[in-house]
DNA sequence: GATGAGCGG
């Protein structure tokens, strides 16, 4: 770059290191720094090609103690007196006190395959030998059963009302409906004391309550959906499938009520009901699979 | 004519 022919320019930070000239450096004594002495004087000796190509040497004086200086506390100065020991004793380590450790650390992931961790549950339990790829893990909080279902796919989760022996009511709410509130655990509003137990009707899961809608146009999309059924009452879901790669409706979806009695009134209504200029089809759904 | 995605303690 310095011994360019052409016009010389300055060098940007940019193209330091950069192969338009920078190599020569390579031509350059290397740096060298000296210090910091006992008053704090660093020296940095380095060499570089001036805009003429004129190597040229460059130092550079610091005063790096005396400021740093101002905020060590007396301890901190006396321990600087001290006789060096260990490996600053052995070495000349004025410009690298500080060292990278060159100690493996392995970082154990709790739950992977082949873990300690896992190893050692596996040996311990049986059950854990079965269902290695995490199915003992799967404890249905429902019936308790363990490694057969999810909580969501038991078979009894549909069952209500359910008794005490479950455990998705909390021994607290116990605890709390008799005496008062207790400090850090949450009661769901169904489990306060004094909220309405209406049995059967209430616990019931409303799964079963979907209705499919057909014919939807190619721009009707969930908030339109859900603007449509709300009227007919309360509404938990609202889908419209879309297909996963154009994002563009697939001309159906499901919307499912909290009561049965709405659901029906909405198929009653809106089968047949003329919706952006298509003819909307409303009717019970089928129970998705699975 | 058409029947959804995702998630695990």
């Amino acid at each position: 770059m310095a011994l360019d022919a052409g016009r010389p320019h300055k060098l940007r930070w940019g193209e330091l290191d950069e192969d338009d000239g920078g190599d020569l450096d390579f031509l350059l004594p290397p740096r060298v720094v000296l210090g910091p002495d006992e008053n704090g004087i660093k020296k940095t000796i380095e060499y570089r090609f001036d805009d003429e190509g004129n190597k040229v040497k460059v130092t550079t004086t610091t005063l790096v103690r005396k400021l740093a200086r101002a905020r060590l506390s007396k301890r901190a100065l006396e321990r600087r007196s001290w006789p060096k020991f260990g490996d600053a004793a052995r070495e000349d380590v004025s410009s690298r006190l500080t060292m990278v450790s060159t100690e493996e650390i392995l970082l154990e992931r709790p739950r992977a395959p082949g873990s300690k961790a896992e190893e050692t549950k596996a040996a311990g339990d049986p059950l854990a030998a079965i269902g290695k790829a995490g199915a003992v893990l799967m404890v249905c909080r429902t019936c308790g059963k363990k490694g057969d279902h999810w909580t969501s796919k038991c078979p009894y989760k549909d069952l209500a009302p359910q008794t005490d022996g479950f455990i998705d009511r909390p021994a607290a709410a116990e605890t709390a409906a008799s005496s008062g509130p207790s400090k850090g655990t949450y009661v769901p509003p169904g489990l306060r004391p004094g909220a309405e137990r209406s049995g059967t009707e209430m616990r019931r899961r409303n799964d079963e309550n979907s209705v499919r809608v057909t014919n939807l146009s190619e721009d009707t999309r969930e908030p339109d959906l859900h603007e449509l059924f709300r009227p007919f009452g309360p509404v938990t879901r609202v889908y419209v499938a879309v297909d996963q790669k154009t994002g563009a409706s697939r001309g159906f979806g499901f919307v499912n009520f909290v009561n049965r009695e709405d659901a029906e009134r909405a198929i009653n209504k809106l089968n047949g009901y003329g919706y952006d200029n298509l003819i909307l089809r409303v009717e019970w759904a089928t129970p998705r699979p699975n």
